[in-house]
DNA sequence: AAATATTTGTCCGTATGTATC
DNA sequence: CGATACATACGGACAAATATT
């Protein structure tokens, strides 16, 4: 449960604890959550808390929420492989919102960037795996 | 500036505009931005949504905030290059809080993952840039 | 089809604590 | 010491999207 007194914020020991739950597959992928509303009670923690503590698992990419229907364990689909040339190189960051609407992103995943030839090339980290051969 | 009015949430807005000025040089690397109070009161806008405008920034990998100092324009430094063997395989996703700690990342930076033989390394993307030669 | 309930999204105001200058 | 600035947290109020009846 959550300790006011423990010195770690209530909305990321909310969090850890969530994230736990993910993790244990107490709530499976596709599942959802329970409202914002009712974790508030059942945590004795006020609602904007608990929405911190989702917002931290949107950006670490665990889970997905939508507008009046609920909060997600997001489901991990099997990446898509991608040959990367010799000599190219391989970086990674988060995305600019525009590359998020360019690449149809969601949230809390970040860019594969390959650079090959003074070109970049953006990939979705969440549906793809580079390789080399 | 922001517009109240214009369907966008006036924190969406303040992001995009703090963004739009960093990346335009406005705010250079290391440099400070304007305090919350003052955003606040030059935007007219509540303290609560510049802090959340903020925290998208951060989020993104852009921003660092310093508890009694202010927010600054996070400085890239210039990556680590690593090689990676024939045949290995390159993911990315956002780290957990221990791989963080671990690692000593700030927020807002992904993971770059090189799977090789079995094994799994692990780097911060913010210093790290992948090769194959 | 329509009304209602649920759930998330936004915004404000306020209060308290902690770190820095 | 005081002033400034960020961090956390709560509460209330609506709005918007979706689900349900």
């Amino acid at each position: 449960m959550i300790d006011p007194h423990s010195g770690v914020p209530r909305h990321r020991q909310l969090a850890d604890e969530l994230r736990a739950r993910v993790e244990a597959g107490d709530y499976a992928p596709g599942a959802l959550l329970p409202s914002e509303t009712r974790l508030s009670q059942e945590c004795g923690v006020g609602r904007g808390t608990v929405r911190r503590a989702i917002g931290i698992l949107r950006s670490e990419g665990l889970v997905d929420v939508a507008s009046g229907r609920g909060t997600r364990v997001r489901e991990a689909g099997a990446p898509e492989l991608v040959k990367v040339p010799r000599g190219a190189r391989v970086r990674s960051r988060m995305p600019t919102p525009q590359e998020r609407a360019e690449l149809d992103m969601p949230e809390g995943v970040p860019l594969l960037l390959v650079l090959y030839g003074g070109k970049t090339k953006r990939y979705a980290a969440d549906r793809t795996e580079l390789s080399h051969s």
